[in-house]
DNA sequence: TTGCTGGTGAACCATGTGGTTCAGTATACG
DNA sequence: CGTATACTGAACCACATGGTTCACCAGCAA
């Protein structure tokens, strides 16, 4: 199992739309702060934190060229979430297979 | 694609190593709160607000039996969380496949 | 050199979060 | 009945977060 602080970094980073939607838009190639600025209403500080957090925590990674900062994916740190998601998935299931499978009958049976 | 919101509160949720671990306990058969208190140093208080918060993010179901409350899992909101991790990984796989692959020879290169 | 552009850092603000204490309330037990 | 138990809610605290403004620095262009 992975380091927590490196999952809470993980998930409290992906907790916030709008750093997502930065995650998204990276998907279709690097972008500047600037460029990753535009589509939401913010500065470009407010941006420059977000990306910065995102950096903390792994899934994306910055280099300066010029003036100008290109941002693009990291993966390894959603691999792990991934990995602890499926891990959780994992006891639910095998709970619903053991002693208490009678919890399955009262999902059925409830209102 | 998911309601924004509800994946805030999925990946806030899981960003905190006491809720996973609540969630990991829990994985082993329902609990009450006194229950889930004891292996933390913490107030019941203190586990009472994390399972509301687990509550909220739809990943734990609670039911108020006598005096003391028993906390089971849920897990449709886990599911929503999984689901877009893997389409966040989708678009990190495309984007390698695409244009700019230079980026992987680049990785290689690396120090 | 002068000046615009892209990004940074510091300081500030409102709100949220993780935790506490303390004073209840409701149920079980004798 | 009285009392212990299990939880709940309000109020408080320190600190993190998401955002701003403003001053500034580094490159590029004229």
């Amino acid at each position: 199992m992975v380091h927590q602080q490196v999952l809470d970094k993980a998930f409290a980073a992906l907790s916030d739309s709008t750093r997502r939607d930065i995650l998204t838009r990276l998907g279709s190639g690097p972008a500047t702060i600037t460029e990753l600025a535009e589509p939401f209403g913010i500065t470009l500080t407010g941006i420059k934190k977000h990306v910065q957090v995102l950096e903390e925590a792994g899934l994306v990674t910055t280099e300066k060229i010029g003036r100008s900062r290109q941002c693009r994916l990291g993966t390894e740190r959603l691999d792990d979430a991934m990995q602890w998601i499926t891990f959780y998935q994992r006891l639910w299931e095998r709970r619903l297979d053991g002693l208490d499978a009678y919890f399955t009958l009262r999902k059925g049976t409830e209102s």
